[in-house]
RNA sequence: GGGCGCGUAGCUCAGCGGGAGAGCACUGCCUUCACACGGCAGGGGUCGCUGGUUCAAUCCCAGCCGCGCCCACCA
């Protein structure tokens, strides 16, 4: 045991904690018999840095751990980082572009060199920065979704996807991000609402005959349009079906023709159709019998115009930007007086999530992913309750989106990541095969092969994350131990990307879920409930805070935010109460230290025979069963908050005082050795508590309060065993506490000042009062700051001036000779009068409600009447008090 | 257009059918021998609004008002 120094200082601390932890294996400690319980970590993007939202995010996967190790589970915390592919191409792309170079200076090897390169440098940073929260994860084992072992994974994943038909490769329109030159998923795209207009240009009809009206808010793509459509119920354009119109600046004859599609009451209610670049101009031209391979395209992949296949386009647009070329068509309309009108409106407009540019519909050759066949497993398993999503809330958004979901888009133009395994022969044929040997195999010899230049969206490898770390394709011992995993905690804002995907790529290659509880959590959000953002500058760095307030702080505050189904809002204020909570608990391990208290030698709770002990060793039972039943229902809030109370105001304001020895006036007594037994066996269960959520303060005080079995506090025990209860002295430890609290009340309000000891008088208590009186007069009057304790008998004469009290049907008498303030006295008494009064008649009105009588449950009439009689025989006491005062 | 969530003390949030709570902030007292990052005692709320169900509603139901988020091809 060595002597804490004074103050609390966090920094000193846990840098020293969590290298130990770590170099000597105890995040995870051999243990082969017991039962796993297996978290994965969301692998953050190897570029990343810890922000808030991983703060949280590992806050509770840690509690979650901690807690289970503690248990004496076999907790397995798998930890790894995703390549990330778009995010990370881009951040060596961008220093690249520092040195005036560019990716395509370079041969793709060379690139994905440089990638690696870059990741062996500086990839590290979030990892580290986990170690600063204090995350306990399995860092040996640490992952990479392109190390080896996943590489592997994501090629049989492929291939046997291709070969179940459930990969397949498609031309159709995708979302193209002409700023990354790359396809991506519906997922990535992100609609905003910006003001734009609604162009109403005039085609003319090719036999003269007139024109039509058509609207659209994107006028460039005119350049590729291939019909005009109406509704084939819509009479006014019956006689033009069929007919051509001849297209402004092209000059291309398209038909007019009708589909469902075009809403009559809309604008004119003809529509132009441009299958090549707008979703539902697609479907229409496929209906209309075009096929995607004749679809006109009129753009490249930066989004500029280029020649169509017809050759139409006038050579002043080819190779303009589509922003430019929009202006420009407009000119050349009005210029043609085939402008009819110009609208202002608001259109909602998509954007890639990354590259934040406007996302183009691209007709191109892309590998598509049967969504709707993997989705059908997680459907059925969340429907059954194999897998429960907490908040049960998340489980119709869940269901909303698998069910409609669309064929998901894996292939991405990038060099970064996992390539497509697949090799296209000079034969026309397509080889997909685990690796080119393979295919060539499959080839032949002579066949001349060239693989597919494309890799794999991130997701879809992060999405073998639970079982493809354990080892998968092969059949480990830890894939069989821990898998399914136990839960999964994640964002919600990746319900979609990652957890669905877990899911269905799971069930499908393990055919079991991923695992069988999905906790989904909020946003930190800013104090000011906005979106915390890099471009709003409104972000909060939770190394800042861990630097000011210590990583406990930052992470009790998170642990008590989090209420499920709820955002956190930030709270600096917050953050720094739960450091100061760490120091009181510090402050208390140090009141134990210099009391000759320290590390209990069991883990069972002493036997002991002082009321106080009795009491105390109850309270932590029972507050052990409360943190049990919060874990139970992942309530972090709950969890958080009992041991919070328990430590501060029960065992800090009552127990630690209610164990000092001294009387008042003695200046140093020695604590009795059964209570510092009681105390300091407490003090480690409180440890072992508040250990998942403060893992370096309560490890700090177990190593400093002395010799143990269980060391360090990471791997100890959690208080599983029922402790006594000993209910017998719970009783009459909470009347002293309450006698105590009442005297203290009347003090302050009559001012007494704190330096005056006055008698207590108690008039004819009954004999258990009596009893605890003489038992405990020495720690009321010390705790009360009480002369002595005086008892009379019920036909004593009261004193003339005198405060007044009752606790239950025992009458106190403070006497106010010498300190008088009666004025006071009297107001304090009409106060409680007042109270008494309107609660007396609020319970005599609803017993005077026969119906109350006959139809509430008979247990809250019955306290009704209880609750009536006591509040009566109170206003009884208080009018004669204040009568006897005058 | 569909879906979800929120509106409880000055602030941040629990509670969700029979007692309105916590932390911070606020007021008074206390340099009491663990802790002023502290102790003791307090003040403060028509639980968004309107109806309904019920003996009883902050809590259940309906509608409304305000705020936020997600999904969706109205050109």
């Amino acid at each position: 045991m060595s002597e804490l120094p004074k103050t609390f200082d966090p920094a000193a601390i846990e840098a020293r904690w969590y290298a130990h932890w770590e170099e000597n294996g105890l995040f995870r400690p051999e243990r082969d018999e017991a039962e796993p319980f297996t978290i994965v970590n969301p692998p953050p993007n190897v570029t990343g840095k810890l922000h808030i939202g991983h703060a949280l995010d590992n806050t509770l996967q840690d509690i979650l751990i901690r807690h289970q190790r503690l248990l004496g589970k076999d907790a397995l915390w798998v930890v790894g980082t995703d390549h990330a592919g778009i995010a990370t191409q881009m951040v060596v792309e961008r220093q690249l572009n520092e040195k005036q170079q560019k990716r395509t200076d370079f041969t793709r090897e060379q690139f994905v060199e440089k990638v690696w390169e870059w990741k062996e440098e500086s990839g590290g940073t979030i990892t580290q920065q986990l170690r600063r929260l204090g995350c306990s994860m399995d860092w040996a084992n640490e992952r990479f979704t392109m190390d080896e072992g996943f590489t592997k994974a994501v090629t049989k994943v492929f291939v046997d996807l291709y070969n179940d038909g459930l990969i397949y490769r498609d031309k159709r329109l995708v979302n193209w991000d002409p700023g990354l030159k790359t396809a991506i998923s519906d997922l990535e795209v992100e609609n905003s609402e910006i003001n734009g207009h609604f162009w109403h240009f005039s085609y003319p009809l090719e036999d003269g005959s007139g024109a039509i009206s058509v609207a659209t808010t994107r006028p460039e793509t005119m350049l590729a349009d291939m019909a005009v459509a109406v509704h084939p119920s819509d009479e006014r354009y019956a006689d033009v079906v069929g007919k051509k119109v001849k297209l402004p600046i092209t000059g291309r004859l398209v038909p007019v023709i009708t589909d469902e599609h075009a809403d009559p009451e809309l604008g004119s209610g003809a529509v132009k159709i441009t299958p090549g670049h707008d979703f539902n101009d697609f479907d229409v031209g496929k209906r209309a019998g075009i096929a995607p391979a004749d679809m006109l395209n009129m753009l490249d992949a930066n989004a500029a115009v280029c020649q169509t296949a017809d050759g139409l386009i006038p050579d002043e647009l080819v190779g303009m930007d589509r922003f430019d070329a929009r202006k420009r068509v407009v000119e050349m309309i009005d210029e043609a007086g085939l402008l009819e009108q110009v609208e202002d409106r608001v259109i909602v407009t998509p954007y890639g999530d990354r590259s934040n540019v406007v996302i183009e519909p691209w007709l191109t050759d892309q590998w598509y992913v049967d969504a709707e066949t993997l989705a059908q497993g997680p459907i059925k398993a969340v429907r059954d309750g194999t897998i429960k999503i907490v908040p049960k809330s998340w489980e119709k958004t869940f269901f909303n989106w698998m069910e409609n979901i669309q064929p998901w888009c894996v292939s991405r133009q990038l060099w970064w990541g996992h390539r497509i395994p697949v090799w296209y022969g000079d034969d026309g044929q397509v080889y997909v095969a685990a690796d080119e040997a393979e295919a060539q195999a499959m080839a032949g010899e002579d066949v001349a092969l060239m693989q597919d230049g494309d890799v794999l969206d991130t997701w879809f490898s992060s999405g073998l994350w639970p079982f493809a770390t354990l080892g998968w394709p092969d059949e480990t011992d830890d894939l069989k131990r821990h898998y399914p995993n136990s839960v999964l905690i994640s964002g919600f804002d990746i319900l979609f990307f990652w957890d669905a995907r877990m899911m269905m790529q799971g069930m499908h290659f393990m055919g079991e879920v991923p695992w069988h509880t999905l906790y989904l959590h909020g946003l930190v959000r800013a104090a000011d409930g906005q979106k915390m953002s890099k471009s709003k500058g409104n972000t909060v760095d939770p190394l800042g805070l861990i630097d000011t307030y210590g990583a406990d702080a930052l992470r009790f505050f998170m642990a008590a935010m989090e209420s499920q189904g709820r955002d956190i809002k930030m709270d600096e204020k917050r953050v720094e109460g739960y450091r100061n909570f760490a120091t009181k608990l510090w402050n208390a391990a140090r009141f134990c230290q210099a009391n000759g208290i320290g590390a209990s030698e069991t883990l069972e709770a002493p036997s002991v025979q002082l009321p106080i002990n009795r009491w105390i060793i109850a309270e932590v039972t029972k507050t052990v069963r409360a943190v049990d039943r919060a874990f139970e229902k992942l309530r972090f809030d709950r969890a958080a908050s009992e041991v919070y109370q328990f430590v501060w105001h029960t065992f800090c304001d009552w127990y630690l005082e209610l164990t000092k020895p001294v009387s008042i006036n003695d200046r140093r007594g020695q604590i009795d050795s059964e209570s510092k037994t009681t105390v300091g066996w407490a003090l480690d269960q409180i440890l072992v508590m508040l250990h998942p959520f403060m893992p370096f303060v309560t490890e700090e005080l177990w190593s400093k309060m002395g010799d143990r079995h269980h060391y360090p506090l990471i791997t100890a025990r959690w208080p599983m065993e029922r402790a006594k209860e000993y209910r017998d002295s719970n009783a009459e430890v909470r009347w002293v506490i309450r006698l105590v609290k009442m005297i203290r009340s009347v003090r302050a309000e009559l001012n007494i000042p704190a330096s005056d000891r006055p008698v207590l008088q108690a008039f004819g208590p009954a004999d258990l009062a009596k009893r605890r009186l003489n038992r405990f007069s020495d720690t009321i009057c010390r705790m009360a700051r009480i002369d002595k304790i005086r008892i009379f008998d019920q036909d004593e004469p009261r004193p003339d001036l005198t405060a007044e009290f009752w606790l239950d049907d025992n009458e106190f008498h403070i006497p106010l000779e010498g300190v008088i303030d009666v004025p006071a006295e009297k107001t304090r008494l009409t106060k409680s009068l007042v109270a008494a009064e309107k609660e007396a008649s609020k319970l005599d009105k609803r017993l005077s409600n026969p119906q109350f009588v006959e139809k509430a449950k008979p247990e809250a009439v019955e306290k009704a009447r209880t609750d009536h009689a006591e509040k009566m025989a109170e206003v009884e006491r208080l009018k004669a008090a204040l009568e006897r005062l005058g």
